[in-house]
DNA sequence: AAACTCTATTGACCTGGGTTAAGCCTATTT
DNA sequence: AAATAGGCTTAACCCAGGTCAATAGAGTTT
């Protein structure tokens, strides 16, 4: 059960035996059904997940009724609404599985507890934390500097396994574009633009 | 020098003294005039910069040869390439002064000496990250899903102060609309929208 | 296998905001 | 104080991509 969740750890930092079964006490395993949500607007994110296995996405409805969906996660990502998580305010958005998915959670008192005990794990979120937020700075300058065929064959170029396990209206979600714009831009591309 | 650093990163952890004069010896004050870079586009970005006082900017430019605001730095921002900085890759950002700016400046081997002797820095920055992480996730989200005047209208809410040092034209490349649409939503909200 | 449900495709039409270009106003610079 | 430059506004025009609507598989359910 936590074979990918200790690899990933250790691409980052190094644990010794003693610091893996501490960190084996905080972390819940769970399964979600496809379709099943992990969390939902409004409520607040108790939990940080890890996917071990199989694949969630997190969007959120905006003013207007219409979703977006922010982010998916395979194994070996986390998800959350972290802003939730952190000050126990309101989620902003809904997390769900898109197929049958295995996770480990961790509450927010967990993990206060957790970097305590073992305080390198501050430094494993310090980077995780970094390189996310270096993604989304590509991403925000992306979504300013593309044009929407331009981010489709980015996106493809650098998630090529979410391109085969998501739906086509979901990716265009993503990318922030018309499923109708999505299937008219795989035309051009398979067109040779 | 050390005021606004020191209150701000007491806003996230504790320190001692001890603690304080081991961190006063791995920044380097700088002072910077307007207009002048801290980086630019291609070079390595070797530090992390904190801004005692006064106004950076960060911006790239694209493929097609047009400037994008990423973030401004007010007192008590910091500003970097995050990802040459750790990587030691070339920086895809320039980073310039709009006012005389005074900063203090860490190298990459000071950071990593300093999260050795001071390890509570990691868990600083783990939370700074994590902060400015669901920051950009809000920017992401509502780059996708509101109007160039909505767009606007919450920079305003929750930038007054840079509303009144930055010219008009670079909020408008910060938000990825084009000076003239901010302009005429400016006349739009004046008239009552 | 018939009835639903989801997803993708295609066409016709429309609009928010980009582009180009001109003119103006306020600071700097010389 | 004249010249130059940077910033802001306005108008005319245009287009990438959104919206609406119809059609058609592909997968599930009854």
């Amino acid at each position: 059960m936590f074979e990918v969740f200790f690899s990933h750890i250790q691409e980052k930092v190094s644990l010794n035996e003693v610091q893996k079964d501490i960190l084996k006490t905080f972390f819940i395993p769970k399964k979600l059904r496809k379709k099943q949500y992990l969390l939902q607007q409004g409520d607040v994110c108790k939990y940080l997940s890890f996917v071990e296995k199989g694949l969630l996405m997190s969007y959120n409805v905006d003013d207007k009724g219409l979703e977006h969906i922010n982010m998916f996660a395979l194994e070996g990502w986390w998800s959350s609404d972290i802003h939730s998580f952190f000050t126990h305010e309101n989620a902003v958005i809904n997390i769900e599985a898109l197929e049958d998915t295995e996770i480990l959670m961790i509450s927010s008192e967990s993990f206060e507890e957790m970097t305590l005990k073992v305080p390198i794990m501050d430094r494993y979120f310090r980077i995780l934390f970094q390189n996310s937020l270096f993604t989304k700075e590509r991403r925000l300058i992306s979504s300013i500097s593309h044009t929407a065929q331009e981010k489709y064959i980015k996106f493809v170029e650098s998630n090529p396994a979410l391109v085969q396990r998501v739906p086509q209206n979901m990716i265009a979600s993503y990318l922030g574009i018309a499923p109708e714009t999505l299937s008219r831009i795989k035309k051009n591309i398979a067109l040779g633009k």
